[in-house]
DNA sequence: CGAGATTCATGTGAAGTATACCTTTAGGCTTAA
DNA sequence: AAGCCTAAAGGTATACTTCACATGAATCTCGTA
C-alpha cells in the first residue's frame, strides 16, 4: 500500500515541479480569449451587419469564408456574445441566437439530425429517429414562430453538410421566413471552402450570402502577436527562449497562415519541454513537436484506415524496402498485396481498387506516386515514400497489429 | 533511317452491385379519456 | 382515438467490381534514301 503511495507521491511531485505552464487552457483548442487580434476590422463588418438586430429588425444572411484558423468561429462567436450583452438591457427584444457546427459527428449525418439538434436548442424536443422529415421542420418553424422573436443561427462548417445532403437543405432554410408569420430568421453560413459558393445552386446562393466576408489568412507576424498574447498566460514567465514565438509563427505561416496550427504548436512545443524535464521552452523543441504534430496526424490516418488500406501500405514499405532505390510500381505493389492477402485470409481487391487506394496515400502525403510511361513497359505509377525511416517504422508496428506481414 | 503503327501495363471513367445504415411507413399494441 | 414502438419497406452513401477505353513512350514495321 505504501508503495502505491509513494508511486503516485512521486508523480503529483513531478506534476508540481511543472516549469512551463501557468495555465495550459489557454493554449486548447476551445479557448475563448477575451479579445481578438488583427480581426477587428471584420469583427466590425460582422458586427455592423448583424446590428438591425438590435433595433429588431432582421439583419442579411452572412455568409463568412476563409481557411481553417483564420479566426471566423471565434470572431463570429465574439460577436454573439457582445451582441446578447447588449440585447439582454432591452427588455422589449426577443432575440434568439443559436450556434450549431454541423461537423461534429452526431449532427453532421443529415438533414434531420441538423434540425433535432437545433430544435433541442431552441428547447424542443425531437425523438431521434421515425419522424417524417417535413415532420421536423414544421416543429421547427412552429417553434421559432410560437413567438414576436427573432432567431440567428449560425452554420459553422456548413460546406461539410451541403456535401453529404443536397443544397435542398439550404435552399429550405433561406425561404423559411415565408413560412414565418411572427418571428423572423436569419442565417449565418461559415465554410472553410473558399469555393463553396460555386457549387451550389444559384437560387441558395443569392439569398445565403446576402452579405459575404472573407477572412484572409493571418501573416507571420499577426501570428506571432496572437501568440505572444496567449504565451503570456499560458506560460511561467521567462520560460521561452528567445525566437521560439518567432519561429512557431513561421511555421504556422507557411501553412497557410493557420492560427490554430500556430497555437497547438506552441502548446506541443511546450508540452515537450515539460515532458523533457526542461525548464525552458528551446527553438530544438519546437522542430521536435512540429515533427510530432506531422506523425501524430500520419498515424491518425494509418490506424482509422481499414485492413485493405493496412495492407497495400505494408506491401509498399515491404517492396521499398526490399528493392533499397529501385523504384517499384503498382504491379509489384498488387502481386505483393495479393500474397499478403492470401496470408491472411483476406479478399482480394481488383487492381483498379488498390490503384485507387494508392492514389489516396498519395494524397495524404504518406508516399509519393507518380504516373509514369516505361514505353513498351506499359504505364504505371512510380512509388516512393515520402516519410522518414523513423516514422516508417512506427508504422510498421501499428500495421503490424492488425495484420501479419514483413 | 524515320514516320507511323503497335504494344505493354496500367491509368481512368462510367456504370453496376452489394452492403450497411438511415428514414419512412404501416400495423399493432398500449394508454388515457 | 392518440401515442408509441417496431418490423418491414424503401432510400441512400460507400466501397467495391466490371467493363471499356485512354495513355504515352519504347519498340517494331516498312517504305524510302
Amino acid at each position: 500500500m505504501d508503495g502505491v503511495n509513494k508511486e503516485l507521491e512521486q508523480i503529483f511531485d513531478s506534476f508540481d515541479k511543472n516549469f512551463i505552464f501557468k495555465n495550459k487552457s489557454v493554449l486548447q483548442s476551445n479557448y475563448q480569449p477575451n479579445e481578438i487580434l488583427h480581426r477587428k476590422e471584420y469583427i466590425n463588418q460582422v458586427a455592423s451587419i448583424l446590428a438591425p438586430l438590435l433595433r429588431g429588425e432582421r439583419p442579411s444572411n452572412l455568409f463568412l469564408y476563409g481557411k481553417t484558423g483564420t479566426g471566423k468561429t471565434l470572431s463570429m462567436l465574439y460577436v454573439m456574445k457582445e451582441l446578447m450583452k447588449r440585447v439582454d438591457k432591452i427588455d422589449a427584444l426577443k432575440l434568439r441566437i443559436e450556434y450549431l457546427n454541423c461537423k461534429l459527428k452526431k449532427v453532421s449525418d443529415t438533414e434531420y439530425r441538423i434540425l433535432a439538434e437545433l430544435i433541442k436548442k431552441l428547447g424542443g424536443n425531437v425523438p431521434a429517429t421515425g419522424l417524417p422529415t417535413q415532420a421536423v421542420y414544421s416543429q421547427f418553424i412552429e417553434l421559432i414562430d410560437s413567438e414576436d422573436q427573432l432567431v440567428v443561427l449560425i452554420l459553422d462548417e456548413i460546406d461539410q453538410t451541403v456535401k453529404k445532403i443536397s443544397d435542398d437543405f439550404l435552399y429550405n432554410l433561406t425561404r423559411l421566413n415565408q413560412d414565418l408569420s411572427k418571428a423572423q430568421i436569419s442565417i449565418v453560413g461559415i465554410s472553410n471552402n473558399l469555393t463553396f459558393l460555386d457549387e451550389i445552386d444559384p437560387r441558395v446562393k443569392s439569398s445565403l450570402s446576402e452579405e459575404e466576408i472573407v477572412f484572409p489568412p493571418y501573416n507571420a507576424l499577426q501570428l506571432q502577436d496572437i501568440l505572444n498574447k496567449r504565451a503570456v498566460s499560458a506560460f511561467k514567465e521567462g520560460v521561452l527562449q528567445e525566437g521560439v514565438i518567432a519561429k512557431c509563427a513561421a511555421y504556422a505561416a507557411r501553412e497557410h497562415g493557420d492560427a490554430r496550427r500556430a497555437i497547438d504548436l506552441l502548446r506541443v512545443t511546450g508540452e515537450i519541454a515539460e515532458r523533457q524535464g526542461s525548464k525552458k521552452i528551446l527553438l530544438k523543441h519546437i522542430d521536435e513537436a512540429n515533427e510530432k504534430i506531422e506523425k501524430d496526424k500520419i498515424f491518425e490516418i494509418v490506424k482509422s484506415e481499414p485492413k485493405q488500406f493496412q495492407l497495400v501500405l505494408g506491401s509498399i514499405i515491404k517492396l521499398v524496402e526490399d528493392k533499397k532505390g529501385e523504384a517499384i510500381f503498382t504491379g509489384d505493389v498488387y502481386n505483393y498485396y495479393q500474397e499478403l492477402c492470401t496470408k491472411n485470409k483476406l479478399e482480394i481487391l481488383t487492381q483498379r481498387r488498390v490503384s485507387d487506394i494508392i492514389q489516396e496515400f498519395d494524397m495524404h502525403g504518406l508516399i509519393n506516386a507518380v504516373v509514369i510511361s516505361k514505353g513498351r513497359g506499359g504505364r504505371t505509377r512510380e512509388i516512393k515514400l515520402a516519410m522518414t525511416n523513423q516514422i516508417v517504422k512506427k508504422i510498421k508496428e501499428i500495421i503490424k497489429d492488425s495484420i501479419d506481414c514483413f
